[in-house]
DNA sequence: ATGGTAGCGCTGCTA
């Protein structure tokens, strides 16, 4: 099984190259993030044709995600079923069940600058996640949590420690909040295989940051134990990050035998 | 050189 997951910036936009991406990496799901679409504008008719069942949960201009499927997408729950009234004013959570596996679909907040109001948020957001999984879910199941974290997992995971020390993505208290998800008993699939850095799945559109190799690795696939066990293979797609109007992030995918 | 681009949507916000 091929789960894959894509920040796309804007699906709108990007409708074209997550079709020609889905015919040649052929995921069995794809999860997405920044679709920046109403439920309404969701283009399911272009996936069904693709084999994909979709499901979406969006907001219009801001956030927005999705989960297809060609393996079955059941159980479609959208945002935190905690009982806070917030629950999908902001559209970055989505889950389902597909051929057997609870997927997450998941677009962190960026937390803007550390110390303010909306990085108290994000590691809000994150600590809200992880109470799911603890009062919601079983560590020795078929789980995954696909998509855009805002946080780079350690130092191997930017380009360049130093220069952002002290910014948001790099924190100790976010990467606590990951780390806390893998005491859970998630587990980074990307990073269990491969151990080396500037392997990156974002870059920022200015500077030519990409072709500098300045990015960061923000985009994770983090799955239990049962299934991290059987990872043959994973791969940040950068070649979806070059050519005509490219996302700023690449796909991530992982092959679970 | 302390810059720069992209998307949304129409002026400035978000990333």
């Amino acid at each position: 099984m091929r789960i894959a997951t894509w920040n796309v910036n804007s699906l709108k936009v990007r409708l074209p190259r997550v079709e020609e991406w889905l015919a040649y990496a052929q995921p069995d799901i794809l999860c997405m993030q920044e679709t920046k679409l109403a439920d309404g504008a969701f283009p399911a008719l272009a996936f069904a044709a693709l084999g994909y069942d979709a499901a979406h949960c969006g907001q219009g201009q801001w956030n927005g995600v999705a989960i297809l499927s060609r393996v079955g997408l059941d159980d479609v729950v959208a945002g935190f079923t905690d009982g806070s009234e917030d629950e999908t004013t902001e559209a970055r959570l989505l889950w389902a069940t597909c051929g057997g596996v609870r997927v997450g679909s998941v677009y962190v907040p960026n937390g803007r600058m550390v110390g303010s109001e909306f990085y108290e948020a994000k590691l809000a957001w994150l600590e809200r996640l992880r109470q799911h999984l603890v009062t919601g879910c079983d560590p020795s199941g078929s789980l995954v949590v696909c998509g855009d974290f805002n946080v780079a997992p350690d130092d191997r995971d930017v380009w360049d420690p130093t220069k952002l020390h002290g910014g948001t993505h790099v924190s100790p208290a976010e990467r606590e909040a990951v780390a806390a998800m893998r005491e859970w008993g998630l587990v980074d699939v990307f990073r269990q295989r491969y151990s080396e850095d500037r392997l990156y799945s974002w870059w920022d559109y200015r500077a030519g940051d990409f072709h500098q190799g300045r990015g960061l690795r923000i985009d994770l696939i983090l799955a239990t134990r049962v299934l991290a066990d059987r990872l043959s293979w994973a791969l940040i797609d950068r070649f979806a990050r070059k050519g005509k109007l490219p996302s700023d992030h690449a796909p991530l995918l992982a092959d679970f035998e």
